[in-house]
DNA sequence: TGTAGATTGAGACTCGGTCTCAACACGAGG
DNA sequence: CCTCGTGTTGAGACCGAGTCTCAATCTACA
């Protein structure tokens, strides 16, 4: 057990939650696997890891752990969601690549003062936000101008349905 | 036929896109119901005003009618996809109110400008981005203070659950 | 008006996710 | 360490949003 984990776990606790050996588990897997990941993909990793857990007790050990805050989820497109540990780490918002599907963070405070300002004029009180930039990140727009340098290329189908089915593969 | 249904049809036509009985009469409902609104609920007044249309028909049409610009689809939260009338609109982004489901517009070109700058220090190409602020509106605040003055009011559930239930209901 | 090819409808299907409920196991209290 | 209340699990049925299939139909161009 990493320390991590340990730190998933006492914060679990911390919150009246018990720790049974599936959901020890599920942190295990999840802190040695850093990055963004979507239940189905923890599911089939622990079982072709030998974990005898059922896809139920995944998804509900997810909910739970985000509850307890120790992991954020992101719906990011139409698909299914994704989930990234938040222990230690500070809020950041999402560029999404539509063609690799990569996934790029990065923070902004003056995003987040502006944020905080239009609340304010709307008599507001902001409990979450996220911000999704969906578009061709500089790997992929290299490829691209190197295949076909003519013209500007551009990813086959439009963002909003194309992203999710790139997130998928990431 | 309104004013606004047939700009939304010159448009598909010019995108090479055949004018049908069921698309048309799509778009003549959109019409007469601004504000945003999911496919299902819209199939369900279509059929309850006398529309011989099939469910697929109708997603089928919404997809279309966002591949020609008319329509823009929202993905908030983790339930149905939103759309909602695009032409003569400019962008905005979205207040959401996980306690009523009310969505509030709003429009912040610095933010815009800041997105632009970070894209251009990754060097990604931005081709969309979405902005949602999950929180309390101000009636519903009131509300709150009113009924329980002695503390602030917190919804039942985080907003990343509750946000999409409220929504169903807007 | 004829015709090629786009579009439709009914319902099966997919996929992400939740629910059910009997069996099990965590952990507080003794 | 043991007991017991109750929170948790697993298998699989179920749900809801959305897509696919394919024969029949319709649009729009010539």
């Amino acid at each position: 057990m990493n320390e991590v984990a340990e730190r998933f776990l006492r914060n679990v606790r911390n919150n009246g939650v018990r720790v049974t050996r599936e959901r020890r588990r599920v942190v295990e897997t999840i802190s040695r696997h850093p990055g963004h990941f979507d239940a189905e993909s923890l599911y089939a990793r622990m079982t072709a890891e030998g974990a005898r857990v059922s896809r139920a007790t995944v998804y509900r050990t997810l909910s739970t752990l985000v509850e307890c805050g120790v992991l954020r989820r992101h719906d990011v497109g139409e698909r299914q969601a994704l989930f990234e540990a938040s222990i230690g780490r500070r809020h950041h918002e999402h560029m999404i690549c539509v063609v690799c599907g990569t996934i790029l963070e990065f923070v902004e405070d003056r995003i987040e003062r502006l944020q905080d300002d239009v609340c304010r004029r709307y008599g507001f009180r902001p409990l979450s936000h996220a911000l999704h930039i969906h578009g061709v990140c500089s790997s992929c727009e290299d490829v691209a101008r190197r295949t076909s340098p003519t013209s500007t290329p551009e990813p086959a189908t439009p963002p909003s349905s194309d992203g999710a089915a790139a997130l998928r593969r990431g």
